[in-house]
DNA sequence: ATGCGTGCAAACGATTTGCAGAGAA
DNA sequence: TTCTCTGCAAATCGTTTGCACGCAT
């Protein structure tokens, strides 16, 4: 079976987790990746894009993919909510689901049965709009 | 400036549009692509890329990304309007957006300005369950 | 000592693009 | 004829994977 996220307690997890932290918004990979070597730590790319699918997979982390890109974010716990992102600076702020029931009750009537759904919604932060105007 | 779509009728573009609309459910540019050789009809891949980006833009197409791999399908008029897709076999019904000044209300409370939002339910259609089970 | 986790580089797969030729207007 | 659209193949680019070694346990 595959093995489960931090069997072993290495340097780099920690700190790619603590990366993910410091930030309050969406990051790709890569970039995460230029953060940490910029910041002294010596992590191979690979071991990030690992992390961040073992986080991801183990709901600490959540992921959305904008212009073939996957983004990633550290949420607290794994359970289930949607984000409002700043399309500008990457800053998210987490909104209330609208009525997940509505979405099961809608899919039912068409004979669907649910077994995941995406919302994401996309703008600019107070701070970018202000900018950009 | 990028050439608009359809400046010249051409076979290619009549053989993918028409492929396009054959189907009810999403279909990745490769698979529509082989569908058009297996058809018949020679068609580069290029071409089919070519082709469905320039119907996306013109909001004759949606798109949706899933696995990183992004699918398309023929949506009449370019009216904003979201999906329930079948994991399985992907087709796919057009479901009613949950109250849309909802979310410009949402992201407004939180000091955001909303320029796109992505809602996409997955599942399984009847059939698809019914063979599962 | 025992492997899990890592780094490096090669491999991948979807999508894009340069360029010369073909066909629509 | 003119110039858009196409086909082919090479180029991108984000992400994954094979493999040998180092380090946490």
């Amino acid at each position: 079976m595959t093995a489960a996220t931090g069997v072993r307690r290495t340097a780099q997890k920690a700190a790619i987790r603590q990366a993910l932290d410091g930030k309050d918004g969406f990051t790709s990979a890569q970039q995460l990746h230029a953060e940490l070597e910029a910041g002294g730590d010596r992590v191979g790319l690979a071991t990030v894009y690992r992390q961040l699918n073992a986080l991801t997979a183990a709901g600490l982390v959540d992921a959305i993919t904008v212009e073939g890109e996957q983004l990633y974010k550290a949420c607290g716990d794994g359970a289930h909510h949607h984000h409002l992102v700043c399309e500008n600076c990457g800053k998210s702020d987490e909104i209330d689901p609208p009525s997940e029931e509505w979405i099961q009750a809608a899919a039912a009537a068409r004979g669907y049965t649910v077994t995941r759904h995406v919302f994401e919604v996309f703008g600019l932060c107070a701070d970018c709009a202000r900018i950009a105007r």
